[in-house]
DNA sequence: ATGGCTGCTTTGAGCAGA
């Protein structure tokens, strides 16, 4: 079973890449972030003839997550459920989407940005991935069986940068993030990246500006988690950083995880 | 050197992304 996820930094501009992709490599489940799209603009009828299903929620500018699959999908949920909600404004925040698919809870998530640790969107950042951990806690009791795929926002440690003393304390590598993310991996889940050997200087994302990425300055900020019932599962994990090379390509590339 | 691109928005300067 081949999963990945995709920021696609608005599906309208993107959908050619996504067919393409989907074409040329056949994933059982493609998670997008970013689609940018209310539900009534999303490609399901696209989508489905090039042989996936597609549940989404979206909204219009900001934010947006999918899941596509080849198999049937079950048991949706939309953003981060029940009392663990972060707070009204998540209401507004399409950022988590979660179905099950052959008998795998897999969750989809866009998790804040959060722009600069001084501003209010870094408290949101942080209020949203406890409320993440918290629900996940309960999933994981529900689906032992759980990948949780996405653009996190954060490179876990500084060889996920690509120049970790120009980034020491800024957005996306701040201790606290970092101590976010360890709290998920704490919950039982690995980053199924690091379960295989990868070159160095992998990353997920780099910047439109400066040329980013011909002088390889990224971060590598979209992970796919697997929980302890498929770790013994998984047999390949890589980023294609082909995508990022196409015309006007989005500024992610795909992150991907095989599993027997 | 705090900009640099890109996508979006009641169309055009400003926000957000990371």
């Amino acid at each position: 079973m081949k999963l990945a996820t995709w920021n696609v930094n608005s599906l309208t501009v993107r959908l050619p890449h996504v067919l393409d992709w989907l074409r040329d490599h056949q994933p059982d489940v493609l998670c997008l972030q970013e689609t940018k799209q209310e539900d009534s603009k999303f490609p399901y009828v696209a989508l489905k003839e090039a042989g996936y299903n597609a549940v989404h929620v979206g909204q219009k500018t900001y934010n947006g997550v999918a899941i596509l699959s080849r198999h049937e999908m079950t048991d949706v949920t939309y953003g981060i459920a029940g009392s663990h909600s972060v707070d009204d404004s998540d209401v507004e925040q399409k950022r988590a989407i979660s179905a099950i698919i052959n008998g795998i809870r897999v969750v989809c998530v866009y998790i804040v940005n959060g722009q600069a640790v001084d501003s209010d969107k870094y408290q949101y950042k942080m209020r949203w991935l406890t409320a993440l951990t918290n629900w996940l806690e309960s999933e994981l009791i529900k689906y032992p069986k759980l990948v949780l795929l996405g653009d996190y926002n954060i490179a876990p440690e500084d060889r996920d940068c690509h120049d970790p003393a120009a980034w020491v304390g800024q957005i996306l590598v701040s201790p606290p993030e970092r101590q976010a993310f360890q709290k998920l991996i704490a919950l039982g889940l690995h980053d199924s990246f690091r379960l295989f050997d990868q070159a160095e200087k992998s990353f997920s994302w780099w910047d439109y500006r400066m040329m980013g990425f011909r002088r390889n300055f990224g971060m590598r900020i979209d992970h796919i988690l697997v929980s302890d019932a498929l770790k013994n599962s998984c047999t390949a994990a890589y980023i294609d950083k082909l995508p990022r090379k196409l015309e006007r390509p989005s500024d992610h590339t795909p992150v991907v995880l095989e599993l027997a």
